[in-house]
DNA sequence: GATAATCCGGTTTTT
DNA sequence: CCGGATTATC
């Protein structure tokens, strides 16, 4: 337990709420004169305060970026556990992030102590598997499921498509995939699909529909989830067994949601359903933060709170303590240009605060020169004396990154690429894994396929299909038929011989389990089976690494007591890469710098079609430019001191050059706020140069001609934008005899894309359409 | 059953 | 232009 520390500014409360959090511990009877303030609530304002105090009824907390947010969540915690409003274990806190998850226990252990332990906290998925083992049963699992990975979903679903004999030129794969995850984000099991109007009207009868149903039955059948259906089988679970329900509506006395604009219909649901018990349920969130709307989040979820939850409290955090004044205006400034939204506005939360430098906008010629700038920058910061690791290079896409990599090296100073592909999904490590879930569960028939021929062991598809068969008609798991085919004349003598020393081999690690340290046995299963042989033997260049991965995998166990508990939190918990440490530039997506913040933000690739993202514009038009807006306004806020803006004329997509023009986000920063620089004859040459601030330095040269801004449509992609003088161009109305009116999407030479009001998206040839 | 040829596509990402 | 994935070929 903490001691009590004495809060120095411990005035007169005006939030007479004051239960002495520490009565119980110290016997001495309180003193009423002179209560102390609770020491979460030390230093908060008040509006902070609010959200911290107000724990009774349906609070939404709107904290902007930068106005304290995690801050109130973890007091809000102290509050009701310090109070004694309720137990530890009556308290469900949600997150999305692991790392958001972590960094909350840390933060209320340190106010409170040990009973944090016992909150529940974690994501929503953590926390669904938490119930879902306990009534597995209920939805038709074992307690023991397995929970698949991207990768092994991919496979399962392929596995269905062949046995359904699905035509993957009409449905690839990807497709259908996206259009299960679509459902089970929506909280939609295969039986309502079409009931309400969903899928399945796509002239196709149902197909993708029929895919879901069979993919679901061949999950259960296997023992096993996918991300998805941990909440969606959660969900009906509560919605099947009112008893489940009613015992976690009774046990959560208060609930707390983090980054609320981020769930989906199914977490929605979710959190309605528990909350209806005694609908103390905290939300907090920024609308204006709102950037996964494309991987099912619901801005709407946060925006129809209020009539959600009647009599609902919203509080909104505006006092930013993060950016200076210029920053904050040129941040503000432009989210108001999006409709639908809550409102707010970012206010410096310091009176006296220094007004900081104007954001620097440069525009340059391509994206060489761009990398140069802004790498230049960084050196004219080091100089300065600022540390590498207090700068970051955020872009709109991850290949974006390479130009500045490049330029880092040749100038050798050390940066870090952030959100590269993780640990746990290299493939190496997989392999591994699914080693080990092998010999934790043989059943485990994914991890059997993966493995059985890894390293070759002449058990090709031939052999498999065999298995495979065998498995079927005696009814058991592809493990025990090939256990059963060793001792069968079903195989030519080369595969049996080699399929029994497999089984053989796999039996044996499974009798050391328990027997010897699990680290151990790992250790002896990647060695004997060849596995780590095979990569020391591979020529290629990352081979070295990938056996330097595993050897990683076998330390990351020392952590667990057992080899189950390492998979089942392996599954779930998917843990970037150890960050090497030192001082270093950061480069990251703006989507992967949310929650983030650095002293010098640089903001590249700010070009019509790189950002906002021309697809984007294509797939969600207006919705789709807001938050791509929203994404801007991430961005900026990200940074406390200084932000750069560059755009290049010219940029290679694709090995083709393209010009570009500037992002229509440049033309909605407030002039006050913003110094403009552009490079000499960017556009058209002789340009006028250091115009002054808040100017454009050459006007007629910089703004985009008023004829392009009119007929480039929202859905101007940036090839459409280099090809003037194609007779058809994107967002034109056009008519084609055999798939009626469309809209062009895309012009690439003589093809273009379009999108056809009844047949879908189709490629064709130019020639082919007529004006509409 | 393994390698070569070819085709396609190409934001954002957590769990 | 590049890399992954599917297909063609030995």
């Amino acid at each position: 337990m903490m001691p009590p520390m004495s809060d120095p500014k411990a005035t007169a409360s005006a939030f007479p709420d004051s239960t002495d959090p520490f009565a119980l511990d110290e016997p001495a009877p309180p003193s009423p004169a002179a209560a102390p303030e609770a020491p979460w609530l030390a230093g908060l304002n008040p509006e902070q305060r609010a959200a911290v105090t107000t724990t009774e009824g349906p609070v939404l907390v709107l904290s902007g970026a930068g106005t304290g947010k995690t801050r109130v969540l973890t007091a809000r915690l102290a509050q009701i556990l310090g109070g004694r409003l309720a137990q530890p274990w009556q308290i469900l806190a949600v997150t999305f992030t692991n790392r958001a998850a972590r960094e909350m226990r840390e933060r209320v252990a340190a106010l409170i102590g040990p009973p944090a332990e016992s909150v529940w906290l974690g994501t929503f998925h953590a926390i669904a598997v938490r119930i879902l083992r306990r009534h597995a049963e209920l939805v038709g699992l074992k307690s023991n499921f397995t929970i698949l990975d991207t990768d092994d979903q991919m496979r399962l679903l392929k596995q269905v498509m062949e046995g359904e004999r699905v035509d993957t030129k009409t449905w690839p794969a990807q497709a259908l995939m996206a259009a299960i995850q679509h459902w089970k984000d929506r909280g939609i099991t295969p039986d309502k699909v079409g009931s309400d109007g969903e899928g399945g009207n796509e002239g196709d009868g149902g197909k993708p529909a029929t895919i879901y149903r069979l993919y679901q039955e061949r999950l259960l059948t296997l023992n096993a989830c996918d991300f998805g259906d941990l909440l969606l089988h959660t969900l009906t679970l509560f919605l099947t067994h009112p008893e489940v329900l009613a015992r976690y509506q009774d046990q959560f006395h208060y609930i707390l949601v983090d980054e609320y604009q981020d769930t989906n219909l199914a977490q929605y649901l979710w959190l309605r359903l528990l909350a209806q018990g005694r609908r103390n349920i905290c939300c907090v969130g920024d609308d204006d933060q709102s950037i996964y709307s494309w991987r099912g989040a619901e801005i709407g979820n946060i925006l129809k709170f209020e009539s959600d939850f009647p009599g609902a409290r919203v509080i909104r955090l505006e006092s930013n303590y993060r950016s200076t004044p210029h920053i904050l205006a040129a941040a503000s400034h432009l989210i108001a240009h999006n409709a639908g939204r809550l409102g707010k506005t970012l206010r410096p939360g310091l009176a006296n605060a220094d007004q900081g430098r104007a954001i620097q906008i440069h525009g340059v010629r391509d994206g060489e020169a761009e990398a140069r700038l802004v790498v230049g920058e960084i050196e004219k910061r080091v100089a300065l004396g600022e540390k590498l690791a207090s700068m970051a290079v955020l872009v709109r896409a991850g290949f974006q990154t390479r130009e500045f990599e490049e330029r880092l090296i040749t100038t050798a100073i050390p940066y870090r690429v952030v959100g590269g592909p993780r640990f746990y999904e290299r493939a190496e490590i997989r392999d591994a894994l699914a080693y080990l879930r092998l010999v934790s569960s043989p059943d485990n028939g994914l991890a059997f396929e993966r493995i059985i021929n890894l390293p070759r062991r002449g058990l090709g598809e031939a052999t498999l299909h065999v298995i495979h068969g065998a498995a079927r008609a005696g009814n058991v798991s592809l493990f025990e038929a090939a256990r059963q085919l060793t001792v069968t004349d079903e195989l030519k003598p080369r595969a049996r011989s080699a399929l029994g020393r497999f089984v053989a081999d796999v039996d044996r690690w499974r009798s050391m389990l328990g027997g010897v340290d699990h680290r151990d046995l790992a250790t002896t299963i990647l060695d004997e089976s060849g596995y780590v042989d095979m990569w020391r033997n591979d020529k290629s260049p990352e081979a070295p690494g990938r056996v330097e991965n595993l050897r990683e995998l076998v330390a990351g166990l020392e952590e667990f007591d057992d080899l189950d508990s390492f998979l089942d939190h392996v599954a779930l918990v998917m843990e970037n890469d150890a960050q090497a440490g030192g001082d270093r530039v950061v480069l990251m997506t703006l989507h992967g710098a949310k929650g983030l913040e650095f002293d010098t933000v640089f903001l590249p690739g700010w070009e019509e079609g790189v950002f906002p993202h021309a697809r984007a514009l294509d797939q969600s038009g207006e919705s789709g430019l807001e938050e791509e807006r929203r994404l801007a306004y991430v961005g900026l806020t990200r940074a406390r001191r200084r932000v750069t803006i560059t755009f290049a004329a010219n940029r290679r997509i694709y090995g083709q050059w393209q010009n570009a023009l500037p992002s229509r986000f440049l033309d909605e920063l407030p002039e006050d706020n913003v110094e403009r620089h552009n490079e000499t004859g960017l556009y058209a040459g002789g340009a006028a140069e250091w115009g002054g601030s808040g100017r454009w330095d050459e006007e007629a040269v910089w703004r985009r001609p008023a004829a392009e801004r009119q007929t480039a449509p929202a859905a101007t992609s940036w090839k459409a934008a280099a090809r003037p003088g194609a007779a058809v161009k994107a967002g034109d109305r056009i008519h084609h005899d055999k798939f009626g009116p469309g809209t062009v999407h895309m012009v690439d030479g003589d093809k273009l894309v379009i999108a056809f009001d009844h047949a879908g998206v189709k490629k064709v040839l130019a020639g082919f359409v007529t004006p509409a």
